[in-house]
DNA sequence: GCTTGAATAGACCGAGTGGTTTATTTTTGT
DNA sequence: ACAAAAATAAACCACTCGGTCTATTCAAGC
């Protein structure tokens, strides 16, 4: 990784988690210079754009999510494991500023065509990563063919979603906790007796 | 209501829609202004500043919001039919932008103190109509003591706020109706004999 | 170790920001 | 109809915005 790149990835590092506190249009090319401690010939001699900066952000902020969350599936054995493990980890994460799903994908839904076929990608692929495990999990009859593991999937992201922005308004990781555990226990309620401890 | 309320009123439906489609900081006041045919002068001599402005907006959304989620429960006789209508009333809304509280609340968060507690209130609230709906039915034995209503409530409230954001960015509403089917579904479950027609 | 090209700082740009003021027009109560 | 008060338009303010440009500094290849 050359200075160049080195020197990207830095602002990169660095403006993302404030855009995803305080939005794209809200984040100032000034808060960004104060944060890299650059000036902004510096900032603009390795970004085209703002917005350019917004997007590699968001990148940047879902690559790493995405490594976390792929990582606690890879870890566990049998979908119970891989789905539980899942669950866990969407507890477990601390992104400055909360979900960038979330964060991006409210502000660019009326604004920012492409910012949200970024965010749609991101979606998809999350509800993906559930559905796999799912449908992996009922077709080795470890889980009842009586899931759909489409609609779970769905409904798993969305109470997700819903609560970590309850999550951050009411500044509690309650409701977070009370929707994980109903996502564990109606998930149970499909797991074949033998995989049942 | 005299000339002063009509044109403070008249700013606030022609501002609000604006607002909660490209957010407080994506608004400006020439925005504003466009949208008003009105002068700088005009708005500044009826409201404070432009947080007044984007404070009243909220207020003004969620108590549109508020009448016809209210609405629709009043028009239910049972804890069934008001459930259900309120469901239903989720799905019927058409708020220009999408639903307010996901919008200032996602941008309030990390930089609007104020505001937050204002989403805040909304948010509770909103949690409570599910609330007093399904407490009231078991307290009527309609609907069986098996279900939690609080963490029931806080559930179905995550998952439908999940489905307004998937589908703005998604630009769909399949999943909104998956996810309120399976909120029916689940409800039914939990309904006495004697009120499952 | 020098040359060359990349990387940087900061002055500068026009446009747009939220907000104020003032002079004028419009509405209102009598 | 008229006086008082409210409402308005628009010029104006200082400041910040995203973005450009140039002169200088830096790092690397030979």
């Amino acid at each position: 990784m050359n200075k160049a790149e080195r020197t990207k990835r830095f602002i990169i590092e660095q403006s993302a988690p404030i855009i995803n506190k305080k939005g794209m249009a809200g984040t100032s090319l000034s808060d960004i210079m104060e944060a890299t401690k650059l000036a902004k010939g510096g900032i603009y001699g390795n970004f085209e754009s703002k917005d350019e900066i917004c997007s590699e952000s968001f990148l940047y902020l879902t690559e790493t999510l995405t490594q976390q969350l792929d990582r606690a599936v890879l870890s566990g054995q049998t979908a119970k494991e891989k789905f539980s493990n899942l669950l866990n980890a969407y507890k477990g994460i601390k992104t400055e500023g909360g979900c960038p799903i979330l964060n991006f994908g409210v502000e660019a839904d009326d604004t920012h065509p492409g910012m949200k076929e970024n965010v749609k990608k991101v979606i998809l692929a999350s509800q993906k990563r559930f559905f796999d495990i799912l449908a992996d999990g009922i077709g080795k009859k470890e889980i009842s063919s009586d899931l759909d593991p489409k609609n779970f999937s769905i409904k798993v992201f969305a109470m997700i979603e819903g609560a970590i922005l309850c999550g951050r308004v009411l500044e509690s990781n309650a409701q977070m906790q009370i929707v994980l555990d109903a996502i564990q226990h109606e998930f149970e309620t499909y797991l074949s007796a033998d995989y049942l401890k």
